[in-house]
DNA sequence: TTGAAAGCGCTAACAC
DNA sequence: GTGTTAGCGCTTTCAA
């Protein structure tokens, strides 16, 4: 098969140039000044012979390879990349959109554990890389060790030199309570994912309990749920709390899909929602206003969020640009699940 | 930045033998024999420098870059990268990780108006491409002259000398329209995508139509309804089925998130799902368990026709296989779009 | 069992 | 304005 492929020499020697002059002109190099009849001559061969470049090739001795690096959580078992969560498609197909138009193309490799994502960084000689909801801090470090421009996504507490962009998840928290708040509710329950030391959830958490506090309500430990950011967990809360009498009158929940399984749970347990309690979500994608009932909830913009992302990284590999921490507004989007309580 | 990067010839230094007698090993090449010691040598020189080889380098010498590349549909605006459907969210996670247990990465890009697929193909030296759901039939035929392993997912009617993979999509169809016949319905209708010469829909309508024969029923095209697989077209869809007194009994889906867009528009017309009218789905996502009512639909297994595209493109390359045509069974998931009627 | 050296396709000094 | 040439890091004949 294959016929053989077509190289720079070839198209050199079809134009009767150089390989230099050649590579001069398909990287419209500014500092080298071509006679445009030569520039004519080269294009048509190019055209002629059906010229591609070999980027790997180009890699090689440029060192830059116009390859990013997008790194995504993977699932429990450790295995496959976390697809199921609508969110990182999403974010995937703007990021690789963004950097597409800058000529740059998106590697997607998840880790097994025998290798690190710095190993892939290094195999594949990425010129950047794009985390995005992990904390695998002995990674980073290594990242930014052997120079590679990293930017984070939704990571609090890490390393303040690298870029990064995040939303205001404290503010996002914070209008999700207050807003239930103004609903007339006073006991308010949080149904979040783990809680690690720094992260979106504990951000979420801390809105939460400035808008408690700032209403004099009582923050209490028996309201705050925290399982797995998935639709499971919040089926199996929503049959729980629908079982329990001491149950708050509202809730808020860190992520839609979580949401969504929680009014299924509380529906399954015989509650109504919002008649019988209230419910704002977190991330406003396709589900939330596709569910039953439509769900308040606080709105993110990932589109922009990877947009954004894949900016950061192409400036710091252009070296336009270094460290700039992008945080992203939230906005309350008022639907159909939240009732409004009429105080006695 | 960068401390400069260690590759072969400081292995080879380091060991104090040659960089062929590093790549021997380092490739494990069954047909060089090298003594213990030497090896041992060498392996320890790598952990001790921390080296990492460079793929990139090795594709340029040895043709082979372990870079698969993942086809799938852009949006309507032609741009972005269909990731909104979740079916392409699951293909992609465990299409990667099948391909990165044998050693493949995967390249994800989209194409832009002056760049085909081919040209990506090439410039990154692709060894194999696996495309799914798109008919570009030039690319394709592109692809097969210069000699890339090419695998088709979901398509239809195109290069039988490729591998391919797809699913019953015609037993599907039939087994939706005898199921919704065995529940008693007479109108059956069918709503689907845009109907091109060989597709999935149109196989799925070949399905439709045959149970219909099958039982004596009239065809009737006023019953047939295509549009684009979106929630959109669904709800739209809906909205006006509930305003016409023409409207069939039961209507066969030729995807889970069309019939969740249609059963939304059915309900806002004012009508009840199944009492109403009954719906039968394609697909059997996340969203079929999670829609009210729970959708009866057809299952097929994304996880699967995921792991054999990757095999097949694979085996394609290393020359173990070609032209392999798999076809998937589905099967009918009974859940509670469906009533049964009462025939007099 | 190992090594020397050519070459994969391209870039970038540097020379002319 | 354009060409020569030495690499980039690796594989692979061919010899030793």
């Amino acid at each position: 098969m294959a016929t053989k492929r077509i190289n720079m020499k070839d198209i050199a020697k079809e134009a009767g140039v150089s390989t230099a002059t050649v590579s001069y002109i398909i990287n419209k190099r500014s500092d080298q000044v071509i006679a445009p009849q030569t520039i004519k001559k080269v294009e048509e061969a190019i055209k002629r012979l059906g010229y591609v470049p070999n980027l790997g090739a180009r890699a090689l001795a440029s060192r830059h390879s116009y390859l990013l690096g997008l790194l995504i959580p993977q699932t429990e078992k450790e295995t496959k990349l976390m697809f199921s969560n609508s969110f990182y498609g999403s974010f995937l197909s703007n990021f690789e959109y963004e950097a597409r138009k800058k000529g740059y193309n998106i590697l997607i490799s998840g880790t097994d554990v025998d290798e690190s994502y710095l190993d892939v960084a290094r195999k594949r000689s990425l010129d950047g890389i794009v985390i995005v909801g992990v904390e695998i801090e002995s990674d980073i470090k290594d990242l930014k060790q052997i120079g590679i421009p990293t930017v984070l996504v939704d990571s609090y507490g890490m390393d303040k030199e690298l870029s990064s962009v995040t939303i205001d998840d404290e503010n996002g928290g914070f209008l999700a309570t207050e807003y239930l708040i103004g609903m007339g509710h006073r006991t308010i329950g949080l149904a979040t994912g783990y809680l690690t030391k720094e992260g979106v959830n504990t951000e979420r958490l801390k809105g939460y309990e400035k808008a408690l506090a700032n209403h004099g309500l009582p923050k209490d430990g028996r309201y705050v749920y925290s399982g797995t950011i998935s639709y499971e967990y919040g089926l199996e809360l929503g049959l729980q709390l629908a079982g329990s009498p001491e149950r708050p009158s509202a809730v808020f929940v860190t992520a839609d899909i979580l949401a969504f399984g929680l009014i299924k749970g509380l529906k399954k347990g015989g509650l109504k929602v919002p008649e019988d309690i209230s419910v704002v979500g977190f991330d406003d994608g396709f589900l939330a206003s596709n569910m039953e009932p439509a769900l308040t909830t606080i709105r993110q913009d990932v589109d922009e969020k990877a947009r954004i992302a894949a900016q950061l990284v192409i400036d710091a590999i252009e070296e336009k640009e270094h460290g700039s921490n992008i945080v992203l507004p939230v906005s309350l989007v008022e639907r159909e699940s939240v009732r409004k309580l009429v105080l006695n």
